[in-house]
DNA sequence: CATGAATGAGCCTTCATTCAT
DNA sequence: GATGAATGAAGGCTCATTCAT
C-alpha cells in the first residue's frame, strides 16, 4: 500500500472538507496513519503538496472536455459538454469544494497562481471552440459568461443549502445555451 | 474616534484582502492603532466579531435591492437591478471578496451559517419578486439561476485574471434576462 | 519580577553553557518559570534575544575599558587595562563563552554580523588609544596583537583544562607589552 | 571511487562552513551524491563521523610539528613551526574553523573531550620541547602563551574582517620569540 | 474604556536514526 | 555495500484569549 498515494488521498478529503488551512499537516497523517514527517519525505512542503493535490485533480476538468470529442454534431457535443460539468458537480462536490475555496483564498490562490491561470486558460478555450463549432455568432464573451455561469451554478450548488434544483437549472441551462447562440445572437 | 468602529472597519479591510483565517487579531490591532485586548472587550471573540462585520456588510445588498423600489416600469426595475449589482463588483470588490470568501471556506461558513442562510434567502426573494414582476413565466429556478449568474460573475470578475471583459458581459447579460423570461420562456 | 528580565537573563546563562543552537526556546522558558509564547512577546525570535543579549553583555567591555580613564600615567592605564581584562576572565567566563561562542559559529556570528564588527572596532580602537600613549612607536599592528593575545588566552583559559597558570600568563603578559613597546620597538 | 571517504570529505568541509549543529547529516548526504542511510552503516551516529573528521584532521598539526625535526638550528627551528603554524592559518582556513568551532561549542566539545584534550597536550609539549631547546629560560607558561597566542591571532585572522594585517602580525611575532625568550628572560 | 503582559495549545518543519529491501 | 522510505521527537513560532492594572 503506498503511502504516497494515501497522503494525497486523504489530504486531498480534508483540503476539500475543511480547507487548506485549517487542514493540519498533523491531520491528515493521522487519517492517513503515517507519521508526521513522512509528509516532508514525500513533499517539500503543506504549500507542495497542495500544488501537487491540484494538479491531480484538476485533470478531471480536462477528461470530462476530452471525452466531448467524440464524432457528434456541434449541438450534441455542446449539451454533452454541459452534462459532464453537471454530472461532475454531483459527483465530484470534494473536487469543486476544493476548487473553489482554494481559488477564493488569497493565500492559496498565490501559492498555486500559475497553475489556476494555466486550467482558467484551458477551460475558456475549450468552451470557446465547442461554442464556436456550434453558432458562427459565439464570441469570446460568451465563452467568459458560460464559465461564469458554471461556476455561480457550482457554488450555488454546493455551499448553498439543499434546496438548489439543480436539475431544472441544468435543463434552463441547456435551453439558454442551445437557444441563446444558435438563434438570439443572430437576431441581434 | 470611535475605536470600536475603527476595528470594525480596519478588520473588514484584512478579513477582504487576506481572508478570515489568515488575519490574525494582533493584525487587526496593529493597523487599527489599538490596544490587542481591547477587540476581545468590545466583542466577545473573533468569531463574533467576523458575524459583526457580516451583518454590516451585507447590508449592503438589501441597500441596493431596496434602491430600486422606485416607481418605474418592471423592466426598468430589473435592469435597475442588475446595474447596481454589476456597479457594485466594481466598487465593492473587497466587500465580494469577503462575502465568496466567507461562504466557500467551510469554518467561517460555519460561523455565519444563519446569518448566510437568512442573507441568501432575501436575494431569492427579491430577485423573485423583480422577475415576477416582470414576466408572469419566471419561475423559483429563474431566480435561483439568476443569483447564481451574478455569483458566478462576480467570482470569475474578481478572481480571475485582469481580463475579464464586464462591461461586455453586463450587456449580454441584461439581454439575456430582459429577453428570455419575457419572451423565450412563454414560448416554451 | 519582571520576566523580560528574567528571560534574558537565563538565556545568557543557558545561551553561554550550553551555546546558542543547543538552547531551545522551552529550556529557556522553562527555566525562567515563563510560558513559551512569553518570550516571542518580548522579542521578535530567538534571533533578536541573541542579539539583545549579546548587545546588552558586550557594554561590559565598554565599561572595563572606561573605567581605565583615570589620572594615571599611560603605564598605569595600560596595566589597569590588563587587569581588567584578566579579571574579567575569571568573574565573568560566562560572558567571555557567549563572545567566542558566537563568533565562532558560521551562524550566530551572520546574525551578530555588525554587532560583531562594531565592538571588535572599538576594542581595537581602545587598544590603539592605551598603546599609543604609552609609547610613540606602538602600530597599529601591535593593537590587533594586542587584542588577538588576550583572546588568545581566553580561550585557552576558558575552553582547556583547568591546568591553565592564568597568573603566571598575566605577569608574563604585562612583561611583555610594557617592556616590548617601550624598548623593543624603539630598539628596531 | 570510495564513498566512505567521500562522505568524510564532504563532512569535513560542511562542517567546517556551517558549524557541526547546522549541518544535517542529509546535507552532507545530498552533496556527497550517497543515500542518507549510508552514512550510519559506515559510522555509528554523527558524533562519531565528527570525532572520525577530528582526528583525521588533526593530524595536520602533528604533521606541521613533525615536519620540523630537520637538521637545523634550534633558532631556525622554532622559526620554522612558527612558519608552518601561519602558513596552515592561510592555506587551511576551513581547518581552522573546525577546530575552533568544535572546541568552542560546548555540546561538540563533550562529543570530542578526550581528542581535544589529547592533542592539545602534544601542541603544548610541541611548543614547549622547541622552545627549550631555543632557550634554556624558556618555563612551560611560555609554551601555553605560545600556543594561546598562535590561538588568538588565528582567531582574530579567521573570524575577523578582512584587514587582519597577517603578515605584519607575522613577523612581530617571530621577534617577540626569538627576541623575547633569548634574551628577555633572562634579564627579568 | 483601554492597555499590554502572559498563557498554552497548536502549527509547520527539521532531523538523527532505523530498517526492509 | 547501498538505498530511501519511514519514524517520532523536538524546535521555532503564531495566535486567540485572559486578566491585572
Amino acid at each position: 500500500m503506498d503511502k504516497r498515494e494515501q497522503i494525497l488521498e486523504v489530504a486531498t478529503r480534508l483540503f476539500s472538507e475543511r480547507g487548506f488551512e485549517k487542514t493540519s499537516v498533523s491531520a491528515i497523517c493521522e487519517a492517513a496513519k503515517v507519521s508526521n514527517g513522512l509528509v516532508f519525505h514525500h513533499f517539500k512542503n503543506k504549500n507542495e503538496l497542495l500544488r501537487e493535490i491540484f494538479k491531480k485533480t484538476t485533470n478531471i476538468i480536462v477528461e470530462i472536455n476530452d471525452s466531448v470529442q467524440k464524432e457528434i454534431s456541434p449541438k450534441e457535443r455542446l449539451i454533452e459538454l454541459i452534462d459532464g460539468a453537471f454530472k461532475q458537480m454531483v459527483e465530484d462536490k470534494l473536487f469543486f469544494q476544493l476548487y473553489l475555496n482554494v481559488m477564493l483564498q488569497p493565500t492559496t490562490k498565490a501559492i498555486l497562481n500559475d497553475l489556476i491561470k494555466e486550467k482558467y486558460a484551458f477551460l475558456l478555450d475549450n468552451a470557446h471552440k465547442i461554442l464556436s463549432e456550434y453558432s458562427e455568432h459565439a464570441t469570446i464573451v460568451d465563452s467568459f459568461m458560460f464559465v461564469s455561469d458554471l461556476d455561480g451554478i457550482a457554488i450555488n450548488y454546493i455551499y448553498s443549502f439543499d434546496d438548489y434544483p439543480l436539475d431544472l437549472v441544468k435543463q434552463k441551462f441547456i435551453k439558454r445555451y442551445t437557444y441563446d447562440l444558435g438563434d438570439i445572437n443572430q437576431k441581434i
